[in-house]
DNA sequence: GACGTCCACTGAACCGGATAAGCTGAGCCA
DNA sequence: TGGCTCAGCTTATCCGGTTCAGTGGACGTC
């Protein structure tokens, strides 16, 4: 099926393709009569400016990319990806900005995708996820002077726009409640070591163990997948002291931790507590259901978006601090049976 | 930063745009040591063609869109999207083509995204996911005459290229296990009931039942969510005659109804033996382990992305099998307690 | 009535590639 | 030496928009 061009309205119109252009784009330049006319036989026909055409005289793409770099069967579990995609999704088509996809194995990849997609002015801007320690992206991106919006911090995103949340408020929050509740013995299942947020945890953890004397506080590492979580969790049960409460770094490692302890014959929450960061409805989902800390991750990936159309709209950087993950106490938690 | 063009090459290099656009596209028409030249200055400066004026002149995007048409709070918890995404996403990455994606609120607003997306030339074609019975996308695809593929059937597809797994001969196979093992009073906590797939295993669950003489059979309606799957799960346990076995459509509901007998002090597999659909890792999070049909996923979206590209390359559309669910049995399935 | 001003619109250039058609000089042969 | 072929380029055009520099006519002004 033949597609419409200007060149069509123009010629049912009987104007110019300059006129189709000021009509459609409320420019001056064309009577209201006419702009009427033309906007009529545009709709009959329907009409719609080729985004290419577009792009290539208005040097801009109409398109914002992200890039995951997680291998694909972390992805698929943890729900965080998809909420934050719906809230950027949601943001960007409103402003007619469509979002590229790409899923990278590494940051050497994700670097690589970024230089492609801006050499070949696929998109506009980008949103970086998952900041690490020393990131070799900031310094790519900044060379190429790509829009971009990190999310993650604060600190290590160079003169980058970032939008961050305070992990270190909600993590010592989480450590107070527990210690309220009775618990001094509070392990801590982190995620991958050598992300940003991570590391930002574990020093918020270690600071708040010692202001508050807990001299077995502990964290192990892990991965964020069930398999790592389960085992780390079996590991802290195992041991001579074991913990009467586990802070996890996300839901799956936290509903993974749950299984152990009731295969091990512990109950949840008399003998050992559980804390899941990243509240999802798969924290509800089970029994009993996860004391989380949680926030609304669509709103944080529409507050993203919008950022980086600003950045992308020429306005100058800025560090954003979004909403703090709130503790939301549920079956998971109790104090400990035994002093 | 000034994006290097093909004109810039041309200067560097001494010769005529023509040529440069040959030696990139592996034309004859220049020497080989030219061509070699060229090649080694767009290297050099760092040049990449502007998929923007690429689109403009070959009439085609680069890009394929994908449209996901269910509210954020389904999509963030079912694993099964974002590895359908990783596996479509390799496929199209590995032939130089990005993914556009979309979230829609309904299949209206889906049909608009198609017809944007198609008269703006921002795609070369489209993955249709969540086939439904007597989907008014189908038939707004062939009148658009964008390249499509399925994922979903068989049947109801019209006269568009899909890809389909035999929900059919996996139900069966599950509810032949079930009955080997002994149990006769089954259930099944299905889906969203407008969806092809789900009609699809209500009428094979049927057949077989029927076949089986097992006529306590029932199916229940729900919405792949774990509230309403726990929901549902309570119904069923409580009423006078409980099944002994539950079928669920996916993996979240399964877990939520695992919580809800456990909750309810039923022992799983002793008194009620659960399966889920979708096998992810999630099943394996959980105590006991849930038997689970399952299939390789990103390598079903690989297939689509696969076909989908042969499509946009002008093959006639085709109806493509692929693997078949198979039932890994795990913890959660035994002989019923009685007989 | 000559002139300036504004409006509504046209024509053409431009964005950055792909490609058909045209040109040029080298090599070969009669 | 003239004519032919052909590789190896150049030139021009096209894709479908945006935008800028005109242009012609209506109108007001002195």
């Amino acid at each position: 099926m033949k597609r419409p061009t200007i060149a069509d309205v123009a010629r049912h119109a009987g104007v110019s393709k300059g006129a189709v252009s000021y009509a459609l784009n409320g420019q001056p330049g064309v009577s209201e009569a006419t702009r009427q006319r033309i906007l009529a036989i545009a709709t009959e026909i329907g009409f719609r400016p080729s985004s290419a055409a577009r792009a290539l005289s208005a040097a801009t793409a109409g398109a914002v990319g992200l890039a995951l770099c997680r291998p694909a069967r972390i992805l698929g579990i943890e729900p965080f990806f998809m909420a934050l995609i719906s809230g950027v999704e949601a943001e960007l088509s409103a402003r007619s900005y469509a979002l590229t996809l790409q899923v990278v194995a590494d940051p050497d990849a994700e670097i690589a995708v970024y230089r492609r997609w801006w050499g070949e002015r696929r998109v506009d801007g980008v949103l970086v996820c998952d900041l690490r320690t020393d990131d070799r992206r900031i310094p790519a991106l900044e060379q190429l002077q790509l829009p971009a919006v990190v999310i993650g911090g604060p600190g290590g995103t160079g003169a980058l726009a970032s939008l961050w949340s305070d992990d270190a408020a909600a993590l010592t929050e989480t450590v107070e409640y527990l210690v309220a509740l009775g618990h001094r013995r509070i392990a801590r299942v982190a995620g991958l070591p050598d992300l940003r947020h991570t590391e930002i945890r574990t020093e918020a953890f270690a600071t708040v163990c010692q202001r508050l004397g807990l001299l077995d506080a502990v964290t192990v590492w892990s991965d964020y997948t069930g398999e790592e979580g389960g085992r780390a969790t079996r590991r802290l049960l195992s041991s001579a002291r074991r913990p009467t409460a586990v802070i996890y770094d996300n839901d799956v490692m936290a509903i993974a931790g749950l299984s152990v302890a009731q295969e091990m014959g512990l109950g949840v929450p008399a003998d050992l507590s559980i804390v899941a960061w990243d509240d999802s409805p798969l924290c509800r989902l089970v029994h009993p259901a996860l004391t989380a800390l949680g926030r609304d991750i669509p709103a944080y990936g529409a507050h993203a978006a919008r950022q980086l159309l600003a950045v992308i709209g020429g306005e100058p950087a800025r560090r954003v601090q979004d909403e703090t993950p709130q503790l939301t106490p549920r079956g998971s938690t109790a104090p400990p049976r035994e002093r």
